[in-house]
DNA sequence: TGATTTCGGACTAAAATTGTCCTGTTGCTC
DNA sequence: GAGCAACAGGACAATTTTAGTCCGAAATCA
């Protein structure tokens, strides 16, 4: 019952994005290395991102990656979703539900409910919240520390 | 990102003893044939709950297993999390958090709201409950039908 | 005693997660 | 166009988790 490390990295990957600012770019390579999250790994992520309307990229030399829209108008939930797939609590909440109780099960209900629940917290953050809520943490400990770090030499 | 069949199968199970009504014994091998939960599997998950005190079990001839509890007085959540412990997004929602990020990230209090929302939905949820609710549901694939079904021979 | 039923732990198979790696392909710059 | 920089895509591998099985032991009853 977790969210994946991917759909984990793709928020923390985009969240860099958004944290740059406007539609600034940003190589696999630094967010990886900034972020802690391997790079190879982080790759694969972000191209279910590209594919997914997300961030575009740019190929070749001084290429990278950039949000498509405004850090406002990207939830968390869509990201999450892009990666992993949708939120399932459930075989039966499956896009292609995979139990033949569904129609009498009261269980299946309940699930759906909790289902719901995550997908509207998840759906009524966006990045740009997650950047507004880094500033009212402790500065010592932010998870932008390293950046800041680099930043001071 | 899913509720372990161990989880749901405890659920089940209970809904089953629950069904019963009161104080009701039942064999694991029974509940197991009439909820097709696979008997061994179920055997270990029901030892969990004996152990969280959510059911006694009595040996021997004659013995099996029953609520220690009336079902509206027994959560979803209790149950789901004396299976598989407590609900978790995050590996900094768990018990012993794996993640040195915690004090600074964004993400971390967003996974632990959508948690809290899970957790609401089940802990708001009674076997009781569960036991109304399938009465509104169409008898004829009701997940008990099989009860039903082998009640008229 | 012997049949029945749970207990507890060791064990296993399959699936999902979490990556790595290598071979493109695209685009920039000289 | 040569060469480098960066992403794209797919195959592959290691690890962890899930979903069970199995079996001997202990309890209980007739
Ligand atoms: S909750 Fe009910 S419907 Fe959903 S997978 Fe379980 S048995 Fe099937
Ligand atoms: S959400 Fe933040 S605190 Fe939680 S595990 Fe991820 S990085 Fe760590």
């Amino acid at each position: 019952m977790q969210i994946t490390r991917a759909g984990e990295y793709g928020v923390l990957g985009l969240l860099h994005l958004a944290r740059r600012g406007a539609a600034r770019m940003a190589l696999i390579d630094d967010i990886s290395r900034e972020e802690e999250i391997p790079k190879s790994f982080l790759a694969k992520i972000f191209q279910s991102l590209v594919k997914a309307g997300v961030v575009r990229s740019y190929r070749g030399a001084g290429g990278g990656f950039a949000l498509t829209r405004k850090p406002s108008e990207i939830t968390v939930l869509e990201i999450i979703e892009a990666i992993e797939g949708k939120i399932a609590l459930q075989r039966c909440q499956l896009d292609v539900p995979d139990c033949e109780h569904m129609e009498g099960c009261a269980l299946c209900g309940l699930f759906e409910r909790a289902q719901d629940r995550v997908r509207d917290v998840f759906s009524g953050t966006t990045l740009a919240d997650l950047v507004a809520t880094e500033a009212t943490l402790p500065a010592k400990t932010r998870h932008t520390r390293k950046l800041e770090l680099a930043a001071l030499k």
